[in-house]
DNA sequence: ATTAGAATCTAATGATGATTAGAAAAAAAT
DNA sequence: ATTTTTTTCTAATCATCATTAGATTCTAAT
């Protein structure tokens, strides 16, 4: 009822455990994987002990969601952001460069969350996979968009299939996941080579 | 000493066994993760207790190794099969599609082995790791020759970094194994949008 | 200081799972 | 038919783990 002041400072010293407890979550689930983390080590991580857990989240399977839900929210956001930063009628040129920058920005720089999405496809519950699924989809939804908007354009030559296209890019650049170190190329450097490559080939 | 005649049937016999069974645990391994397997279930799809299975396999651990290992195999065969065909001085065209159609083969028609490769990188016990890292590192070695030999003929343009190269194609080609359906296109149609989007981008 | 509520801990429960030793059954050899 | 060898099963061990209930500590407001 009256909680308006009160719980200003209780409110976010709880949000703020729930997001640590996310964030090695992510971390765990990306390294080892859904089953082979125990709730011990995810709270062993954040300095409690694995009964505390469920103060903040009902399940692991619940944990797992949110991690995953995160996930396709930042990647999602990350070329959203991307994209808005482009003049409104953009070229398919300079849309295909914001959205693998993008994508790539999210997969490497949050790459405890995304890898989790990456590699845990198989290995996780049903439930799981329905709770994320609106959202991939709608990111999805926005890359046909892009590839629709080559293929009128005439960016994209009429006999390439443009759903292949799709995975091809997103294949290629989510198993930048892998292998990707920090220390090495830069993003922008990635992005620039890759959209080189989709637009006009090795040659 | 003498087991020139005596032991054939009986061999054969366990060598099926042993097939089975790993065709089983690399079936489950991909479609669930390595630690979601258990080997009750492995035993079971092989219409046998999980007990049986050391008489076969040594551990859990061990049949993985045995998965993987032939799941490389099975990759760099199939690969080196493609190039045997060309002539001896195929060009890098030539040898870029064979190398992208073999690869693409071997992922989608012994999808059981190599998604499990693809899908366990970081959910195994390092010995693991250990053990199938020479198969995997032949196999690349011969990939790294193939763009050498497209930058030396020109064909892979003189600012373009070939690792990343190779790793955009690589990537594209494990993504399949996500969605790919027998239905739709096939291994020879992939492999030559592939091809020719890799040599001259989607223009 | 006292107290209500928030946050964490302890200790138990019930499952499941890899692994093993020894019994049993099946197949092959004598 | 009997013995050997191969293969599978049974039953137990030991470990790990998700989950829960109730006790405990911590925090912040009175």
């Amino acid at each position: 009822m009256d909680q308006h002041v009160t719980q200003l400072k209780p409110v976010l010293k709880k949000e703020k455990t729930r997001l640590l407890l996310l964030d090695k979550a992510a971390q765990m689930f990306s390294q080892r994987g859904y089953q082979s983390t125990s709730l011990k080590d995810i709270a062993a991580e954040a300095g409690m002990k694995a009964g505390s857990l469920y103060y903040h989240f009902a399940s692991k399977e619940a944990l797992m969601i949110e991690v995953l839900d995160k996930s396709m929210q930042l990647i999602s956001d990350t070329v959203g952001g991307e994209i808005e930063k482009l003049d409104d009628d953009f070229s398919f040129e300079e849309g295909l460069h914001a959205y693998i920058f993008g994508h790539l920005t999210a997969i490497l720089k949050h790459s405890d969350y995304t890898t989790t999405t990456i590699r845990n496809n198989g290995q996780v519950p049903e439930a799981v996979h329905k709770a994320v699924r609106v959202k991939r989809e709608h990111y999805e939804q926005q890359w046909r968009k892009l590839m629709r908007q080559g293929k009128e354009e005439g960016a994209i030559r009429a006999d390439l299939d443009e759903t292949l296209l799709r995975l091809m890019i997103l294949g290629a650049s989510n198993w930048s996941s892998v292998w990707f170190k920090s220390d090495g190329h830069s993003i922008e450097d990635l992005a620039r080579e890759y959209t080189s490559v989709f637009l006009k080939g090795c040659k």
